[in-house]
DNA sequence: CACTCACACTAGCGCTTGCTTGGTTATCCA
DNA sequence: TGGATAACCAAGCAAGCGCTAGTGTGAGTG
């Protein structure tokens, strides 16, 4: 009955839960459904689990760990220039949101099924995760790439990155860099 | 038992139903809560819907109708100009979004739990609203108003325009025009 | 060998769900 | 005045829900 998720076994029936909670959304994924899919039984899974709300903090959780180590990888190994910061920040953020698409579309649409106490303890490392977004983006700003409020404009181009994947389709033509670029083109004043 | 909301009863018992399917979720809404709002017995609620599915259906439906309605009027009562049609489109977007904005959050996050038949009709109306879109588009990028792929654009601005119902807030110091105004002087080439 | 412990099982409890039934009341037009 | 009709209610059914209790088992450890 762990915070994180230690063992193996227990980081593989994640993957599992949060490929039914996108497939079906968290409260219409039962237990049983994700016994099944995990190949035992529905009282076996209280073994790993202590109830339905934690198999979905371990998901989010999930997600977002592997979204902050990579988002702060790109930045790492980057120049310092603010227009390649602001493509590496766009990219890491589609190549997460479709490599580790289940965590991240459960993030985003069924977190307010959280309880108070899990949703308080990954709002820090959403927190952290935003903040890496917000400096990048006042640099952006400081350097006159981009114009506007920077509060807006955060928003507005974390929205149009989240909101791909209502219709993104990773089997098209397009690969996730080229919509960062896109984007990015969209937004810079030349 | 009727596809659109005819009687001024059940078009009330819809804006409420809507009310109660943002703040909890379509699933974790249940009948008894539904006619709880209402001011009726949760048997009685069959009688002006035939089943719960139903009544998302006219949820969704009425949004979907008065974003229509004023989408046209917007773009009928402006000039030609790209930018300004642009502007328009927006504003009516956001101004849509935020006073009807139970329905619209519902439509946005709730569609798929719409059976089949109901999802194929209200396509429909979806699909025209966003023939608007596109149109529109499509003249501010021949006008060399903003640049890109077509596709691309249009989905990056619905995303960022949709996104807002998760942070924005009615009672701050911005209002719906000034977010619009704010999003296409970003995307636009000066 | 005895012991622990992770993992799985069977069985089912207590409760909630969407929805149905059969009957009552208020309204309105012929 | 009478009869249709819309709107409502009390009661409850069958199914499904999250979760618990008690047990079995095979691998690793002293």
């Amino acid at each position: 009955m762990n915070v994180i998720n230690t063992s193996v076994r227990r980081k593989e029936l994640t993957r599992l839960a949060a490929q039914l909670f996108v497939q079906e959304g968290f409260d219409r994924t039962t237990v049983r459904m994700l016994a099944q899919e995990m190949g035992i039984k529905s009282g076996s899974l209280f073994h790993h689990f202590k109830d339905k709300q934690e198999i979905l903090a371990a998901v989010i959780e999930e997600g977002m760990q592997n979204a902050l180590t990579i988002a702060r990888q790109s930045i790492e190994h980057c120049s310092s220039d603010p227009e390649a910061r602001l493509r590496a920040m766009a990219r890491a953020h589609l190549e997460t949101l479709f490599t580790d698409r289940n965590a991240h579309v459960v993030a985003l649409f069924e977190w307010r099924r959280l309880d108070p106490v899990a949703s308080a303890h990954l709002s820090h490392l959403r927190d952290a995760y935003e903040a890496l977004w917000v400096q990048v983006i006042d640099d952006a700003l400081e350097a006159q790439l981009i114009r506007g409020d920077r509060f807006l404009v955060s928003r507005f181009i974390l929205g149009a990155l989240n909101w791909t994947v209502r219709w993104y389709d990773p089997s098209g033509p397009r690969t996730p860099d080229d919509l960062a670029d896109e984007l990015v083109a969209m937004i810079m004043a030349h």
